[in-house]
DNA sequence: CAACAGACGGGCAAATTTCCCGTCTGTGAT
DNA sequence: ATCACAGACGGGAAATTTGCCCGTCTGTTG
């Protein structure tokens, strides 16, 4: 059978090469082109045509989750395989729910990297064992469930704003008004029920949504 | 000699027996009074006229900086031993600037506390050794400064904005108005040179000013 | 196609933020 | 003693944001 062709999307350039390395190594897999960011994961995607997307979620600006729903919109067949760092399961569902097939974390076993795409490739959907399990026990109702009131558009915005943007960067971002991210703020806040800005923070770093890694660099 | 009379104040009340007994050990030592938060250390001090105080300065609501300043107005002579969890060096710097003398971190080894209580009976300055050698490097230059920059006050407002009060509850706790709480908060960010709350929240972490472990709980 | 959810953003009163300002008190230097 | 200066406190007022509601405009789904 024919190779699968892979587009590889990571912001980093040592990650790319990385598991261009990785995945070159497995006879069946080709990596055919490689993107830094959601738009030009969404023109790589239009221009080489791949079988499988395997991306990355956590990238400056325009993130994954918009990247998935815009190749979903240009390609509703299109095979996306999110390659993430977190292993907060809300960002599997939040994936999923944009378009994603299936959701491997970084720290999971190579092997399982392979694996999901095999499996994505064969429309089936693909979680990392800890996910699923992490998934399992929240639709058990055990833990967190809050951060899976918010819709896609919302978790993205969040996302932003953890990032400490202002609304009109976050507006430049996205491409819509200050007033429906400050709207969007709002409904984000009521949703996770804080009132100011702090709690929503220490919230986030409850529910890891905000790396303590890469927020504290230079630690201890 | 007569024994060194101590106030020991901790909000915690297994803490508070905790030390108790081990400064009850202790041949020239007797804690004659203890107090469980800011305002009970004041009145403690009063009524028993402690030689030393050792006091831990994170409790809820009115803090140990605030009771440190009290006692201090009223007895400028008052030798004043902060007993810590914070490695922060800046907390040292606060704590000494509202009129402590000494300040232990509590993973020290418990010898150092003793050893603290009698330096401060002396009038010495004491420090445990974390905590000098990292004031030694920030006064060498090599990190931090902003919160420095701080008053006691504005440290103090800091630390109760991080705990996601807003301003009439900070108000009501410091007896301020909440206009004095508003303008304060804003001269925080601009000397840490932040725009939001989700970034001072961010550098508060960074900084350690926030406890990661009380803010995770059920953490991993 | 009817119903519904989500993205988007206008409107508008209420609250907050951002500055600047002037008190008042304590402290340290002269 | 007094002069200067820093810090705590809070008023004023303009600018901005928040909180909440609303109505569009998709796209989906039964």
């Amino acid at each position: 059978m024919a190779n699968i062709r892979v587009l590889l999307v990571d912001d980093h350039a040592i990650v790319r090469e990385g598991y261009r390395a990785l995945l070159q190594k497995q006879p069946n897999l080709e990596v055919v082109a490689d993107a830094k960011d959601g738009h030009e994961a969404y023109m790589q995607y239009k221009a080489s045509q791949p079988d499988v997307v395997v991306m990355d979620i956590s990238m400056p600006g325009q993130s994954g989750l918009e990247a998935i729903s815009r190749i979903r919109q240009y390609d509703s067949q299109a095979k996306i395989l999110v390659f993430s760092m977190h292993q907060n399961p809300s960002f599997a569902l939040q994936a999923t729910r944009a378009g994603a097939l299936g959701y491997i974390t970084k720290s999971s076993d190579p092997s399982l990297l392979i694996r999901g795409i095999f499996e994505v490739m064969e429309n089936k959907l693909s979680l990392s064992p800890d996910i699923a399990q992490a998934l399992a026990l929240e639709k058990l109702g055990h833990e967190q469930t809050r951060l899976d009131d918010l819709t896609v558009r919302e978790f993205e915005i969040l996302r932003l704003l953890l990032e400490a943007k202002n609304n009109q960067e976050i507006a430049d971002i996205l491409n819509i008004s200050p007033k429906t991210v400050s709207n969007s703020h709002y409904i984000i806040k009521r949703k996770l029920d804080v009132s100011s800005d702090i709690e929503l923070t220490r919230l986030a770093i409850r529910m890891k949504l905000l790396n303590l890694r890469d927020l504290i660099d230079e630690a201890e």
